[in-house]
DNA sequence: GGTCGGTATTCAGTGTTGCCAAGTACCGGT
DNA sequence: ACCGGTACTTGGCAACACTGAATACCGACC
């Protein structure tokens, strides 16, 4: 179970993350929850994952592409776009400012 | 917020950058946000800092004391007890969890 | 004496977010 | 026919930061 701490922190966090596993190449749903429990972010919560797809997928940051799988239902393939690199780009620039204000404070401590 | 991304980010994190810094020395709510101003966050909304003060008291993590003031109203000075200081720590470590794996993630794009 | 600005705290309401829990749907192997 | 793995959806909930306004205390100035 994963703290609350971390629940928490997630937030604001969570769609800069997929958006930054989608930047290197299109997946779908499934396959990014599996890569981010991989990645060390074990409790994820899959409802969660496919939640932040939908968001971006009305913002307009992804393209998104039906393919039929062979071991299930259609998988939803989501691409970033163009509009979804610019928010990429913001949100990098946006946790290095808040990671380096944070540092400053874990210095001072 | 200046954006709404930082904003969002900031859900889960400004609880432990208020305890950071009251970890350094007791302080009253305007003077946090003042800090916090100084520090870099320009648009931190004072009526956001007070929330996060109400919380951590609730929680048991301040120790309060009423110190009158010579230019307004009392303050409300807060100390960081023994309970403040162990959900303190845990933030470090849940912040640095968070920061390595995002950095994993930049670095692959 | 009355007003203005700086100091200092409180509070109801809003929107966004991640989690929980359950459900739907497709498929291969037994 | 059933079960487990794959794959997506949805309604309700709690936590959190922001908005905007209100309250209160004080010194300085006209």
């Amino acid at each position: 179970m994963g703290s609350k701490q971390l629940t928490e922190m997630l937030k604001g966090t969570l769609e800069g993350i997929v958006l930054a596993i989608l930047a290197t190449r299109p997946a779908y749903g499934y396959e990014i929850t599996a890569r981010l429990r991989d990645q060390g972010f074990t409790d994820i919560v899959e409802g969660t994952v496919y939640a932040v797809l939908v968001r971006v997928e009305q913002r307009g940051l992804v393209d998104v592409e039906k393919v039929p799988s062979e071991k299930g239902p259609p998988r939803k393939v989501y691409a970033l776009n163009a509009e979804g690199r610019t928010v990429l780009a913001e949100f990098w620039r946006n946790w290095e400012f808040l990671v380096a204000r944070i540092d400053t404070l874990h210095e001072e401590s």
